[in-house]
RNA sequence: GGCCCAUUCGUCUAUCGGUUAGGACGCAAGAUUUUCAUUCUUGAAAGAGGGGUUCGAUUCCCCUAUGGGCUACCA
């Protein structure tokens, strides 16, 4: 059988950007690659010059690269099966279309689209195939001189494989086992247009699978249906023998209602269905991503990874690598499974918490930036520190903890009335002098103190805590008092405190 | 319309004939706490319906229903 080394492709048409569910196709075949010891091979799919989008192609190499999806072999990365781009593979899909030609499996018809249209009104189900075929304007109905004529007037016309109907075709699926389609309701497909010279996705797939030694082809469930013409045109070809495996992944499904998560879901539904923000060149709308929505891209990979997918235990938090190990294309779920935003979101939240602070303080850097604040990394990564086990994103580090940054001007209004009571002014103004005197201002030695201190006066410890909350962040949330004090440092909180009872009085 | 694929808590899923049907997200309650969170504990929550096969079906088969996909000179 195939004892062939495992080659698998992230195959693309560069339509425009890459969506989620593209971006799960990409790293099921990623992982089966690595899992393997094989190749993954980026293909351009250009067949359809008609819907060609610049920046299309770069978007969907930059997203896998950001998301630690890499390529070995491809369109921008090399390798010796090439070239990637299908459009550069025109003469390659000349010589097959015509080894079909001759063979008797495929012909050539003229009839143009709108003649198509006719025939489909006429007849209810139309179906270009062996029932129907000698009733249009092909190499089958016409004489070789008519045909020659025709060609030679400069009609276009398009090459079909000739599907002889009553048989049953089977494809065996890893994930979906024995697939069997009639062949009667197949039709006789388009494979190559003369109008571009370029063949259609059907033949351009199976030919350039064969040429690139592909060994396992792993896509969505919208081929199913016509992967038995892939079948048929392998076994056309004569390369049944080492036609590749096939598995068909369910399909990613709208959160809300039912059908296929698409495009236009992400912005209504308020998430983002696009890895990358992208820009559409012609409308200047403006789609968002994951990244620029402050996703990890570990969380993205854990989270897509287990949609569709899981590793037959209880574990859910994986790695890269962790996947790469446990991935299974028989653990593969035949349903679509719906998007479950929340769900994505909790695993940011949790790969922030695993973060070191480190790594996340010079990720919360630019957001402080971005309000005009210029803090030094220690200082950031001490803060972050006490703060990130709260934030499902980097940039909701900023509601968090601003107040780390900058001092409260005004005060929350219901907390003030709760917690600022008619002795707080005098209380903290006591306090004042105990931290004055305090040496070292730390976090332990000065809670200490502290309280000693308002146990030796007889004071209401929550009520103290209370209002010296409200005066260092202006509103009743945060972390442990001394932590956020130790942080400030003697100065800035002094000042904090003074400026509340100033103002709150 | 035709063909194909699917169907377990609200959602993602485990179960490969015998289980109190398990886990996670979300939700609720409680604990911890000087606040808000985090965290921890607990709880509610599921086999689409109907027939078979079997001593026994969520699990195997059939029908129905529902959902999804395909049905282009798009991929």
């Amino acid at each position: 059988m195939t004892q062939k080394k495992v080659r698998v492709l992230f195959a693309h048409s560069p339509t425009g950007p890459l969506h989620i569910g593209g971006v799960r196709t990409a790293l099921y075949n990623y992982l089966f690659a690595k899992q393997h010891g094989g190749d993954f091979i980026l293909r351009i799919e250009d067949t359809d010059s008609q819907r060609f989008v610049p920046g299309a192609e770069a978007y969907i190499i930059e997203a896998l690269t950001w998301l630690n999806i890499r390529f070995d072999e491809g369109v921008s990365f090399g390798g010796d099966h090439g070239p990637y781009r299908q459009s550069e593979r025109k003469a390659i899909y000349k010589q097959y279309v015509d080894q079909l030609l001759n063979d008797g499996l495929a012909y050539i018809a003229f009839d143009t689209p709108e003649e198509l249209d006719v025939k489909r009104k006429e007849i209810a189900n139309f179906q270009y195939d062996a029932s129907t075929r000698m009733l249009m304007r092909n190499s089958l109905s016409l004489s070789a001189e008519e045909v020659q004529a025709l060609i030679e007037a400069g009609h276009q016309y398009v090459v079909r494989v000739k599907i002889e109907p009553d048989e049953d075709i089977h494809v065996n699926d890893l994930i979906r086992g024995d697939v069997v389609i009639n062949s009667s309701v197949l039709d006789d497909k388009v494979i190559y247009k003369s109008a571009d010279q370029l063949p259609t996705y059907h033949l351009a797939n199976i030919v350039d699978d064969h040429l690139m030694e592909i060994s396992h082809v792993i896509r969505g469930e919208e081929w199913l249906p016509s992967a038995p013409l892939h079948v048929l045109l392998y076994r056309f070809l004569g390369w049944t023998e080492t036609m590749p495996q096939f598995a068909h992944l369910s399909l990613l499904l709208k959160p809300e209602g039912n059908g296929k998560l698409s495009k236009r879901d992400g912005d209504r539904l308020g998430f983002p269905v696009f890895p990358l923000e992208w820009k559409d060149p012609k409308t200047g709308e403006i789609s968002s991503g994951y990244r620029e929505s402050g996703y990890l891209p570990e969380a993205v990979v854990n989270f897509l990874a287990l949609l569709g997918w899981n590793p037959g235990n209880d574990k859910e938090v994986m790695s890269m690598d962790e996947l790469i190990q446990c991935f299974d294309l028989s653990r593969c779920s035949k349903s679509g499974a719906k998007f479950d935003y929340e769900k994505a979101k909790w695993f940011n939240h949790h790969y922030i918490q695993l973060m070191d602070n480190k790594k996340a303080a010079e990720l919360f850097m630019p957001v402080l930036e971005s309000h005009g604040v210029h803090a030094e990394l220690p200082y950031v990564e001490k803060v972050v520190g006490l703060m990130k086990d709260r934030a499902s994103f980097i940039k909701d580090l900023w509601d968090l903890c601003s107040f780390f940054f900058v001092a409260p001007t005004t005060y929350d209004e219901k907390t003030a009335k709760k917690r600022w009571k008619a002795d707080s002014a005098a209380q903290l103004g006591e306090l004042i002098e105990v931290l004055r005197n305090r040496e070292p201002f730390d976090v332990e030695g000065t809670e200490t103190e502290v309280k000693a201190w308002i146990e030796s006066k007889g004071y209401h410890l929550g009520n103290i805590m209370n209002a010296t909350r409200l005066a260092l962040v202006g509103e009743g949330k945060g972390p442990h008092i001394f932590d956020i004090t130790a942080a400030l440092g003697k100065e800035e909180t002094i000042r904090r405190i003074q400026q509340a009872i100033n103002i709150l009085k």
